[in-house]
DNA sequence: TGTTTTACTTTCAAAAAACAAGTGAATCAA
DNA sequence: TTGATTCACTTGTTTTTTGAAAGTAAAACA
């Protein structure tokens, strides 16, 4: 006899009709938003990613981009012609999130002092 | 002899200038932001915190609530003349977090199937 | 060919979250 | 005024997620 704990069926542990609850259940972490962050300023592998300043330990970095791929936020390709590793790139999906970071950016300029945007002032993000 | 880890003094445990990231040492998480809408929504009071359908835990709620009035985004007020009960508000900091809302309800709908705004359509947030 | 880089995975202790229950002050109903 | 109920937490306990470090295998480079 199976025990139903939920229906995850129709939707994998959605909390609520909120889209905002929605949103969070996908990007709702300390580092989600940072790795999108740094594919729109055109970091596209691992190592870069890595590489910030924040430093995201590797396992839960390959945990985010597995999470982003599986919600279509994330696509890869080849990381340059006739080589076999991969980059990632931000699907049309993923790149509709530039509001929500231009919309943190501001308020982390505006209300945390000692903040500096290395996204470009207004151009890039927002 | 001290053994110093970090310097938390200036500013305590920030990850790297960017507003992003800061902004995420603040409000990243799975509840935050929900606690944020719902006193968008006009809910001022623990128990309608507690009651909004996701269900969050009365500990988890408590935590985020000291913290957001620890960072200043939330203030404590009477909840009614003579009442001694407290009534949670938004303080300016705290409604400048509106936009980030507003996109974030605007991503979910646009992107993840079966969401819908409580949050009026577009006047009230966004 | 051997070394290095890349992109992970594994391990494991520590922190945080989820869940259940308890507590004491405040308010309310009789 | 007493007793029940509501409110706003707090306290355990279990489960899950993190974070730091080390390990690994394929690819690229010398």
């Amino acid at each position: 006899m199976a025990k139903r704990v939920t229906d995850k069926t129709s939707s994998p542990e959605r909390r609520s009709p909120c889209p905002v609850a929605c949103a969070l259940d996908v990007f709702g972490d300390r580092w989600t938003l940072l790795v999108i962050r740094d594919l729109v300023l055109g970091k596209t592998r691992f190592k870069d990613f890595a590489a910030s300043p924040e430093g995201i330990p590797t396992n839960v970095l390959s945990e985010r981009l597995s999470r982003l791929l599986a919600h279509g936020i994330v696509s890869q390709v080849s990381a340059s012609e006739g080589s076999k590793h991969l980059a990632y790139r931000l699907t049309e999906k993923g790149r509709a999130l530039l509001p929500i970071l231009g919309a943190m950016r501001d308020w982390g300029l505006a209300w945390e002092r000692g903040t500096r945007a290395h996204l470009g002032e207004a151009a890039t993000i927002g």
